[in-house]
DNA sequence: GGATAATAGTTATAGTCAATAACTATTAAT
DNA sequence: ATTAATAGTTATTGACTATAACTATTATCC
């Protein structure tokens, strides 16, 4: 009986049971993020952008004079913590701030050339690097996936 | 011409426009994972219990005798940063530990009864969270969402 | 029209969490 | 027997998130 009590099969790897756990979608979601995770933040790090840098100005170069109340909400993230990204983003000439004449509490967001052009590059590096992680996940599948993602957080609000 | 440049729709929904970034499955599944588990932590901490400890516990409940090394391993998190989770569990009296005597490194973790019953409900309750927020996302479609994000997992590795 | 509310952006700060290095005790490898 | 590696632990650091407080500006409502 080779099946001992140590939680490791002949080739090490780890037969934890985790059938309670696993099957919570909380979970599952969770580690199917951490295996991705690190990749992107691994080719963006090659063009100096962080995951959140790069969301940033990739909704900013979607949403041309979006101002940052309104990208902080698209994002889910505080206001607050935009302030710093956002300036990175402007000294490194990837975006622009203008005030908005109707309403000077507000700046109007716009990404520059380079910075589209930045964006694209990594959007395209970003999503080579996951079809690497998931070895090409049949089309179906992965349109599946998302498809269902998306429904689930908007079910959720 | 209602539509403006505001961003947002008649509703004050934001209708940012993320076809980019949001065709990265990375992407969709922090979203997702977002929705999830604010709600989560919240049912747990009505048992005094965190995300992480709760897996701790999860995990030592279905493999008895389990070692730190192995549950680190299980969970994808650094030895170091479980000591004091564990520390709680035990002292809570919900685990025990117990030096392996064949090798007096390790400590055999063991749910106790109390920690098997808590770990049980916290579990339902967590799942119950779940299918609340996901609107009882159907079951096939369930299914197929663990099905595929479980193979997403295997292959990244 | 003027007082009051709310909003946008900002700053500073505190709490949480993960990662790393360094250490002791014990076992495995040569 | 010496050297390597492993298990657990402690302390520390850096990154990220959330919160509160503030200024400037606009919206609300008596």
């Amino acid at each position: 009986m080779p099946q001992t009590d140590d939680h490791s099969d002949d080739r090490g790897r780890p037969t934890v049971e985790d059938t309670v756990l696993g099957d919570l979608i909380g979970y599952r979601l969770k580690r199917a993020y951490m295996q991705i995770q690190p990749e992107a933040q691994r080719v963006l790090a090659e063009d100096d952008l962080r995951v959140v840098s790069f969301s940033c100005l990739s909704i900013i170069a979607d949403n041309t004079g979006i101002v940052q109340s309104e990208l902080a909400d698209a994002l889910q993230m505080e206001r607050s913590n935009l302030v710093v990204i956002i300036d990175e983003l402007e000294q490194r000439g990837l975006i622009t701030r203008k005030k908005v004449p109707t309403d000077r509490r507000r700046y109007a967001l716009t990404a520059t050339l380079r910075g589209r052009r930045l964006r694209d590059r990594a959007a395209e590096k970003v999503r080579t690097a996951e079809d690497q992680i998931i070895g090409r996940l049949d089309d179906k599948d992965r349109a599946h996936l998302m498809a269902v993602l998306q429904r689930l957080e908007d079910k959720a609000r």
